[in-house]
DNA sequence: AATGAATGAGCCTTCATTCAT
DNA sequence: GATGAATGAAGGCTCATTCAT
């Protein structure tokens, strides 16, 4: 998993690179991600960002030509440093039981909407994002979903076979929409939180408490309605 | 429920009103709320609006005094409009069992959000509001969550005592994020709904149906855990 | 000397007229007054007078066809009201001493200038039209200005001619513009004035001391150079 | 005396510099006194003030952020060019009598106003602001003016001194006033003048003419008045 | 006589972008 | 690689004015 805002590897490399002031370039991005992320891309002026970043005005169209771009740079570096983190099908160390691994993945699923040490501007950005989704991110994010649909989906099928239960297609993605439903209430900022925050501990340490109960839950229904 | 866009009934009762050009004020705010839902706050221009109103530039500073005021006016119409229609508790004609009610708190639910005749910019407008609400809505939007979390809550602890089942404050919160969270997955535009709507019928029609999943999935899981 | 702001004698003569709201085309004189005196023309809106008149906005469309000739209107009501003031040349009942007349003729002008009783505004709103007059304003400041120095050159005449001193024509005006160059010297509001208020009463009871020493000085200055 | 709009020596020193086009930033502040001298700040619009310093519409709002900044600057530059000519105090090479001095104060006074190298923009915007002084004016104009006072009152105490003439507060006050407003009768633009300007010299060769009359007006009349 | 809705011109300001250095 | 001046397009808003009632 790379820092969310390096530039690359061949750049930093092998370079007595003056650590105390990063370039240019990366302060720009930097700065406009967190601008971009409180104000959206209408709401932020490119002053602003080479302000922020004490760059000169004119260091965002010689870096980026754009403030289309900048703003398409930040949202694939934060895209980028979201799919690197928290991968949702588990180590492939051992074969765990189909139980375990819906844990697993609901944990993950969870994990990555509610990672304290990801940086706040990339949710608050990609929530904005997903809101109204660019030509880039449009096509980008259909091929997660798709990943993600994919491996909820065999692990349902493979429940559903232990329990010697059958199910049509209908009430597979009936079972599938259920499941990422209850992970989906606990994104941050969603206005249904505020009710009951109170009660649950949202903290990194109160995840897998939350991943137990969600996939516990899913787990009752299913053996109550299919078997 | 009163159309979206009416002042009120005293401006239109007992007048040869002009039924082919409706007010200007109305005008706007019809199409404020179309290219708001679009494009955002940011990205609407007034001249945009009142071209599309077919009124004149200084229109909206005229009745809104205002592009804010304007936003202002038609967020507090799409809420008020969403507040009116489809009310979560059921008609009291006869006293339903919790079951039921639940039933019909999970399908006044779906269809506040999927209702085909609620104009289309309002939900988009209101997920967008939702996403950075304003000062106004905060505690507007408060409100109402407060409202169907205890209505819920009830409903949640009476099918609970049903089945002589206890349940301490945790327990019952995360049952009750469980089903609201299975519900919020449909919210129409969440990219995560393009994995399946293939599978599912997600009209008006359909809506039924989904609701008697959460419901009875919800149920057979309290039912799996509880008891 | 008519008030300052009745349409003339016809309208309120021999009519039960309701004295508590004045007609709206007074009423709006009176506002426009205040208002231009206080923010210049381009300063003040229509619709700020017609708020303070308590009007219509199109009221001032209607009754002055324009803001331009509201403007005129009221310069003209206060140029009306500062001629029909203190005459400069003093009542005919005797024939005074030509001593006499220019203590007159300094007292009246100074009084033009600092009368209490006369409404602020005017005083303000004229200095602002002298600064810039308008075309209808230069003529007939024109006429007052020839008129004043008509009246003066005579007094000053009769005086030399008392001492049977000779002037030339340069000689004779240097005077005048020493004897009205004083006078002018306490119109309100002047910069040169702040330095010297805390010494000299200015007030209505004062004037007569103020024009006492003009009148005082100029005749000794008179006196010591054309004798 | 520094040329009223020069940004100051270092700029153009030792620099190869295009003289025949001269910095945006000094063009627009010329054309902007011009402008404001002439229709006043409501009365100029920014538009005008770049088309006539062939400069583009959002030049004021980059070296001056704002229309009222660019106004402030302009008044700036014309005090402070008012300030540093004429000094009213004559040169400290020998010890005049203070008639001298008397006649040196009144003839840089008349200088400063009808001197005719001066701007005449600068003269007429002055005129302006001292009618409606901003905030900064204020202060500034107070300064100065006390320092006149202050010059002439010790050159009129001398002079009383010499005649072995007392003189109370009073009537010290009312001679400075006499004087003063003397002066300030050829102040150009003052309607009065209009009707003794034939038979005057008001051009630069004319004010030693003009300030030896007010001189000897006024020596003759503090004779005759205090001996 | 008076009103409120509506209009179009124009103003100040801001913004993203470019250019010469 | 980086900068500060300069640009043109457009945006929100205000204003005087008019029109139908």
């Amino acid at each position: 998993m790379p820092p969310p805002f390096e530039a690359g590897p061949e750049e930093d490399r092998n370079m007595a690179v003056d650590v105390s002031t990063p370039k240019t370039r990366t302060r720009l991005l930097e700065a406009a991600a967190e601008l971009f992320a409180e104000k959206g891309f209408n709401g932020t002026t490119v002053r602003d960002i080479c302000h922020r970043a004490e760059a000169n005005v004119a260091a965002v169209n010689y870096h980026f030509k754009n403030k289309r771009q900048l703003y398409d740079a930040v949202i694939r570096t934060a895209i980028e440093f979201a799919l690197h983190s928290f991968p949702l099908n588990p180590p492939r160390r051992i074969q765990p039981t189909p139980e375990e691994r819906l844990y697993h993945f609901v944990l993950a699923f969870l994990r990555r909407r509610l990672d304290k040490n990801r940086p706040d501007w990339q949710r608050r950005l990609l929530m904005r994002e997903m809101a109204n989704p660019g030509p880039g991110t449009r096509s980008l994010v259909a091929e997660i979903v798709e990943r993600n649909h994919d491996l909820l989906l065999g692990i349902v099928r493979e429940i559903l076979h232990q329990h010697h239960a059958t199910a049509n297609d209908r009430q597979l993605h009936l079972v599938m929409a259920s499941i990422v439903g209850q992970c989906l209430f606990f994104q941050p900022g969603h206005f249904a939180l505020q009710s009951i925050h109170r009660h649950l501990d949202l903290s990194q340490r109160g995840l897998p408490g939350i991943a137990r109960h969600i996939t516990d839950f899913s787990l009752a229904a299913i053996r109550g309605l299919h078997s």
